[in-house]
DNA sequence: TTTGTATTTGATCAATTGATCAAGTTAAAA
DNA sequence: TTTTAACTTGATCAATTGATCAAATACAAA
């Protein structure tokens, strides 16, 4: 063995990630990267390889946050239908000032690269596709707990949240109306909880 | 006077506006743009100053574009809430191949774009609101006829109009799902109609 | 036809891009 | 302590970027 590495890959890559999602890919430039994360060229590409590869970890970096954020609502909510509400909440509306932008990476990045990238779209969608899946399972078992209506289609119901989740944020970035994304969000499982 | 210009200002532009379409702002350099609109950098800079100007132009010539196809669903309809879904149906569905990408030019724009091309992202935010505008006075008309309930909030149904075709789309390119964004499309006014 | 001005052309600019590399430095293993 | 392999550093590369400009060209008005 030899020297060791005197960076912590996963915070170097948590800010690269904050970076690329304000930025974007191509308004992101290796220099802007390599002073975020204090690194010279040489350590930087013997670690990551290439912009793209570092973005991709980015990616990777971005949804785990975000499905982290889901957990901790599910977590302080007492029913399913309150946590996936909860977290999205949070994710439009909660942490604004807390974030580079308020639009998500994923939808950020399929938006922004073509056929050029087609990696970096590919993983983006699969990604998004998790979180939809993942929606989907939850809202299932918020239905065998009787929380929401027998006859509602799970799987559409999370694809509605999905795309609510897509436009509430973009229409949140382009209008700044709180108030009536609140409304917006208040809507979403308004005809499929059960009366309690 | 003196020698004339032998281009289309206004073909030239819409080439322009077809590849940041597609590329983004970022994505398309001048050089690009030179060769899809065959101009040399002098009659390039001549015509428009700036690449950030030609960008300018390219948005509200996207946005034109996108009234012309409203208008043209409305004066196909003989409703105007038939016009608004077969505008979204249009938009969302209808001309996939016909187009550079299946996402707003608008959402792509103040999705990759930042404050340090501000006057670009609120040219963008401006037009979306001018659509919503739009939309929301041809709701009232629509309920003044009679086809929406009276209890109905129109501006806020705009909104959703809004949300739900920035989210639609944003799916659509992300899942390729046509079957369920259909089915997503039929549900937006469900609640709305007055039972004919 | 001549004149004068607007347009077109292609070379060129300085800055920035993503990426490479050899030399120097560090620390674990022998 | 010596060895050795991994890491760090900063100069540097070729390509591309947005943009400028002088010279050549073309056309309407005189």
């Amino acid at each position: 063995m030899a020297n060791t590495a005197k960076y912590d890959r996963a915070d170097v890559i948590n800010k690269a990630m904050l970076l690329f999602w304000e930025k974007g890919f191509h308004g992101t430039s290796t220099r802007d990267l390599q002073q975020a994360i204090n690194l010279r060229p040489g350590s930087f590409y013997a670690a990551f390889g290439s912009k793209e590869q570092l973005f991709k970890e980015a990616l990777k970096c971005y949804s785990q946050k975000s499905s982290d954020l889901l957990n901790l609502n599910l977590a302080a909510s007492t029913s399913v239908l309150e946590g996936i509400e909860g977290f999205i909440k949070a994710v439009v509306l909660g942490q604004r000032d807390q974030v580079p932008s308020d639009m998500c990476m994923l939808v950020k990045t399929i938006g922004e690269l073509t056929d050029e990238h087609a990696e970096l779209v590919d993983e983006s969608k699969a990604l998004l596709q998790r979180t939809e899946y993942h929606i989907r399972d939850l809202l299932l078992k918020g239905q065998q707990a009787g929380e929401i209506l027998p006859e509602i289609d799970c799987t559409a119901l999370a694809q509605k949240v999905i795309v609510q989740l897509m436009g509430l944020r973009t229409y949140l970035r382009s209008s700044n109306d709180h108030v009536s994304v609140e409304r917006l969000i208040a809507e979403i499982f308004i005809t499929s909880k059960t009366s309690t």
